[in-house]
DNA sequence: CGGACTATTGAGACTCCTCAACTAACGTGG
DNA sequence: CCACGTTAGTTGAGGAGTCTCAATAGTCCG
């Protein structure tokens, strides 16, 4: 994974595996877990419509209001997409990783504004490329939208978890999320790519109620920060107990 | 399951206007408001894989969890989405009008219950054959794409509606979604045809809170509520104002 | 090593939730 | 038509929790 410029695919593309895709099928019923959408075949037809790019970390890719021209899939890195409300304070609408899907459009522009928290790469595809290639492919518009249906899931869980009125239940809630996407580093360790600021944009706290909340878990056994941006599950039960 | 009078539709469709779905487009810039986006071929083309349905006022069209079969197209009442949470609170995740979409399922089950709040006259798909109509008819599958990104928007809004603080400004943000869809009583009254209980559930508050916010709102002079179901704005400025 | 940013900790104010009692509305059956 | 019971909604008082403001400590980067 060592191709850094900007080029086109399609004549030599990085890998068969990207652009990829990971969701909850909507009708399967075989197995719960998220399973990459795509095949070979149809990652070979997306990659000829998209690009490679790179972005720094903290980067805005697009801001809200302007016109949408493309939609992204994450092949590595973190995104954060967030809306800075009248009153000051910014919602953080979802966090996004490798193989999610953001950049859609309403009315022809951007609903929230998204920005890199790591290094990122993703594909990125033109708006009206990707329609054409949904009415000349109808099994790969099937796969995206499976993939949308689940992001709205993720949604309607998201808003579950403001709804809470404990700091330390959501705080939970937040590190299960991101629980799903630590794989790599094995099933106790948790990455936190991002800033404690983020995470309380995202869970409707205010920056101190994040603290608190995060020396509340520790005192209590129940997880161990290492450095800021990790943390270790000490005890599942409780663990899952509060995020219940 | 109470089951009323199931025909199907292709020999005696009740009129060409339905299944309509409804959604703000992501790709057109010319206006910014909902569209209507099934033309009349596509909506014939759906009536023939659908049935219409009628279910009395409190029904529970499915149940979370349950395998699910068919989506559901409302052509008119009013439907809840909701899910029972395990501290025994109920969380409302979307009220559903006319032209709304529901059924969507992950794992091949169904993520929340539905249940209706008036009589609702709704067309069943199956989820077997909307899947094959999605593969010969990719602008139907498109449309159908736009309007699920439009009711992941509506998720979003809704969890900007709980993250607020104050009782008064989420109750107004609901009032405000709720006027939408009340295009035909005029602009001034709304209709409101759920109970108390519900729009608690919805917001994220207690039934009492959404008491003393209503009396706030009206001894405040921007609202007046005529009868339990049914609100007139009478200060749009005010109005406006605490639900931003 | 310095500086700016991020994060932690503490004290008081504010808002909503819970519990409880009361009132109103609705539907049923006599 | 009315009485009744049930459900839905209102109002009040006290407690739990977070937010705000403020100051301190820690971290990252040049």
């Amino acid at each position: 994974m060592s191709t850094q410029s900007v080029r086109r695919g399609g004549t030599a593309a990085p890998s068969v595996r990207e652009p990829a895709l990971v969701a909850i099928p909507s009708m399967k019923t075989a197995g719960t877990g998220p399973v990459e959408l795509l095949s070979d075949a149809q990652r070979q037809l997306l990659v000829r419509s998209a690009a490679v790019r790179h972005f720094p970390a903290r980067t805005i890719v697009y801001r809200a209001d302007t016109p949408a021209e493309s939609v992204f899939v994450i092949a590595e890195g973190v995104v954060k997409s967030y809306r800075d409300l009248a009153n000051g304070r910014r919602r953080i609408a979802a966090f996004l990783f490798a193989r999610d899907l953001f950049g859609l459009a309403e009315a022809g522009h951007y609903v929230n504004t998204a920005q890199t928290i790591t290094p990122v790469r993703a594909y990125e595809i033109g708006v009206d490329a990707l329609t054409e290639l949904f009415r000349r492919e109808p099994d790969i518009q099937l796969q995206f939208l499976c993939k949308i249906v689940h992001v709205l899931r993720e949604a309607q869980q998201h808003s579950i978890i403001i709804g809470r009125r404990d700091a330390v239940g959501r705080l939970a809630m937040l590190l299960r999320v991101l629980q799903k996407q630590a794989l790599p580093r094995g099933r106790s360790d948790i990455a936190l790519p991002m800033s404690r600021s983020d995470m309380a944009n995202y869970l409707g706290l205010s920056l101190e109620a994040v603290s608190r909340a995060s020396r509340r878990l520790e005192l209590q056994g129940i997880v161990e920060f290492v450095g800021r941006h990790e943390v270790r599950i000490l005890d599942r039960q409780r663990f899952a107990a509060v995020a219940a």
